[in-house]
DNA sequence: AGCTATTAATAAGT
DNA sequence: TACTTATTAATAGCT
């Protein structure tokens, strides 16, 4: 440029697309800005509201970056040690018809898993109240009582293996319908107009 | 006005210093706000720069969330180094009855903006290839598709913006949805039972 | 949940 | 890669 001419003192900062940014090197730049920005963000979040965060991030060269705290691996310790399946949310909308049928059903054998819970459970209190008025009062409780509570524990026991099962089976179909939802039609659209990443919860 | 004050619009935003928010409810609000700002960002960060993210977030409450692109087993597996399907069991149960109402609504909703999408998506190719005929050949369309093309493509850009948001919209009170639903009874119930298991519907 | 006044993040440019 | 600056984006304090 010449030296001496009025200067351009930047544009600054534009308004951008959010969609992928086509040149490499520019592409590259915004990774390494936007993820110490994110990594920012994580840690304020953490500080703020004593929340517990773990972050995995691979660049597109295939390289990891993570961020955690109290430390990534706690973090997912946790996460995974509590068995948590991430249901995919929100995102890979799909017109929505056979999600639905497959929801319903769902929602069905939800409810109904639930009563059966809530039940077992109002049975469980009942015992172990039982059991600890016998041990306290020592005498309040007779037999017929202690052998109650060891039929209804065993059942209990029973119910909710199979309940385990039930909801293991389930997870895993819901998985699978999760899977294919993404390659439908809408998840492109969305996908094309920067919606298509997905918030998981569960 | 009844003081003679100018009115006091807000302050605005205002400085914080980075450190533990001592009361609880402005600290769940910040943490609501602030996560959301987070995925979204996490959102941008894959979009713009094809990164893939995990996120896993436990709320000071024990609130569980997670953000993931492509989704967040898949890149924790990455992380993890393994191969095995993460099929998992979940500890979060909820009845399901609310969020039913609330997945009809959303699919109705996500059906529709489809729908809008697609007919914009039509309408758009077909103002480009007349565009790209009337830049190339020069003479097959006159004046009035000109026209009809800025309008339309005007009338398509904000129907995105509006679509964008309103999915956006739609996400966020997902979350929400979710994240409440966490501490339905039913949780509760198989949490105290020790067997982590119980799954959220979607 | 909405609304602004501000602060914070960041796209370009160097 | 780091610094600068003009803007856009996020959000703290209120309602």
């Amino acid at each position: 440029m010449s030296s001496a001419m009025a200067r351009k003192p930047s544009l600054g900062r534009q308004k951008i697309e959010i969609k992928r940014i086509q040149n490499e090197d520019a592409r590259q730049v915004c990774f390494s800005k936007r993820r110490s920005g994110l990594f920012k963000k994580a840690s304020e979040l953490c500080i703020l509201c004593e929340a517990e965060i773990a972050i995995i991030v691979f660049s597109p060269a295939g390289k990891v970056f993570s961020f955690g705290h109290p430390c990534v691996d706690t973090v997912l310790d946790y996460y995974l040690h509590r068995n948590t399946p991430s249901i995919t949310l929100g995102n890979h909308f799909s017109n929505g018809t056979l999600r639905m049928n497959t929801l319903r059903e769902l929602n069905r054998q939800c409810s109904e898993l639930f009563n059966r819970v809530e039940a077992e459970r109002k049975k469980k209190i009942k015992l172990e109240e039982a059991a600890k008025a016998g041990k306290g009062g020592g005498f309040v409780c007779g037999p017929e009582i202690e052998e109650l509570e060891l039929v209804e524990l065993e059942q209990f026991k029973a119910s909710l293996e199979e309940l385990r099962a039930k909801v293991a089976t389930r997870a895993d179909e819901i998985l699978t319908v999760e899977a294919s939802a993404v390659t439908l039609p809408a998840s492109e659209v969305l996908h094309d107009l920067g919606l298509g990443i997905g918030y998981n919860l569960f």
